[in-house]
DNA sequence: ACCTGAACACCGTTCAAGT
DNA sequence: ACCTGAACACCGTTCAAGT
């Protein structure tokens, strides 16, 4: 099982490999079908055996992408401990995390309205966000989220977080600042959804 | 001062005008200098005069966005009234109508982090979020909102209205509920910043 | 099954030259 | 000052052909 040479089986998962880090150096735009099979040592057509053209390599990236998001949020989660607040502190501060160190990549994940997203890379946005939406349920067994759908308070949050995410993004607020943007953000959205008592 | 044949002193503008319908249209990746050119009947070396590089028209559209955001957030801001919640309300609504009509213009605004933004472009932003932060004050000094720095929960008013956009352009929530989401969250966003009484 | 090489129609960019 | 036309180096995509 262990990886034979690129050109020899293996030349899809080099592909996405490759492909993601090109993406994260140089961003989506950039990102060569031609400039990737030559990295890789293999004819410009190579490529098309496994991704039939370039949106479906973008689109297995974005579902890598949601994959990873997921395995790291939920990472973030079960090591901050079992308090609520310090769980929702860690998994938002996991996103923006994420969101800053592959910028790119995020984009192409939720670019969803200009391509419309495939039922499997929605599949797996869903599966991350899931984290997310388990921390709310978490929330509101506690009694310190109000009750009622968690759809509709956990969209909030993933908005919150998505936010926060667009605006380090954006430079907007310098990335010294990100962490009291996440502090502040998270600490509000507790308070505006905070049971009545 | 009307409007001249297109090619006699007035091709900038056609060009910007031309290049925001089809980045409307087609989204940033299709926009394609040699098409503009074709469509307004100049050969494909005129642009340059105008913009040097494709980068450049590209900084260009994302100025006039943020002017024309600025001033469709102003007027909603301007015809919801006086008092403060219908207002951010209001305007929040028309943060997200540019963002859902104009997506991939939004996505260009905000580049940011591949594209390191302009001065004259980040000047434009600042200007455009300015109706954010005169609304945080007016919600300071009526007392809704808690006092500090308005620049901090000025921050965290953009993070929720960019976070609902991009939930909304993303595809997680359809377009149906993109009403209920604004509420709730803009709704949330005052509760956690309200002024402790 | 997987890859190659040539071909096609497109790009952005450059530059000498025209008016 | 503003635009043209040819040229260059790159694309994505297609397809017959090789092993």
């Amino acid at each position: 099982m262990g990886p034979r040479a690129y050109h020899h089986g293996n030349l899809r998962a080099a592909l996405l490999e490759e492909a993601e880090k090109s993406v994260r150096e140089q961003g989506i735009e950039r990102l060569s079908l031609r400039e990737l099979a030559r990295q890789l040592g293999v004819s410009h057509a190579a490529p098309r055996r496994h991704f039939p053209d370039r949106q479906a390599l973008l689109y297995a990236l974005a579902e890598a992408g949601f994959t990873r998001l997921g395995t790291e949020l939920r990472r973030a989660m079960t090591r901050a401990g079992e308090e609520f607040e310090p769980r929702l502190q860690a998994t938002a501060s996991a996103y923006v995390r994420f969101a800053t160190r592959d910028a790119a990549l995020l984009d192409l994940m939720f670019a969803g309205k200009h391509n419309e997203p495939t039922p499997v890379v929605q599949e797996a946005a869903l599966g991350a966000l899931s984290v997310l939406f388990e921390l709310v349920e978490q929330g509101q067994a506690e009694g310190v989220l109000e009750q009622g759908e968690p759809g509709r308070v956990g969209l909030v949050l993933f908005a919150t977080v998505q936010g926060i995410a667009a605006v380090v993004n954006g430079g907007i607020v310098d990335a010294s600042q990100s962490d009291a943007l996440i502090a502040d953000a998270i600490a509000n959205f507790i308070r505006g959804s905070r049971a009545a008592a």
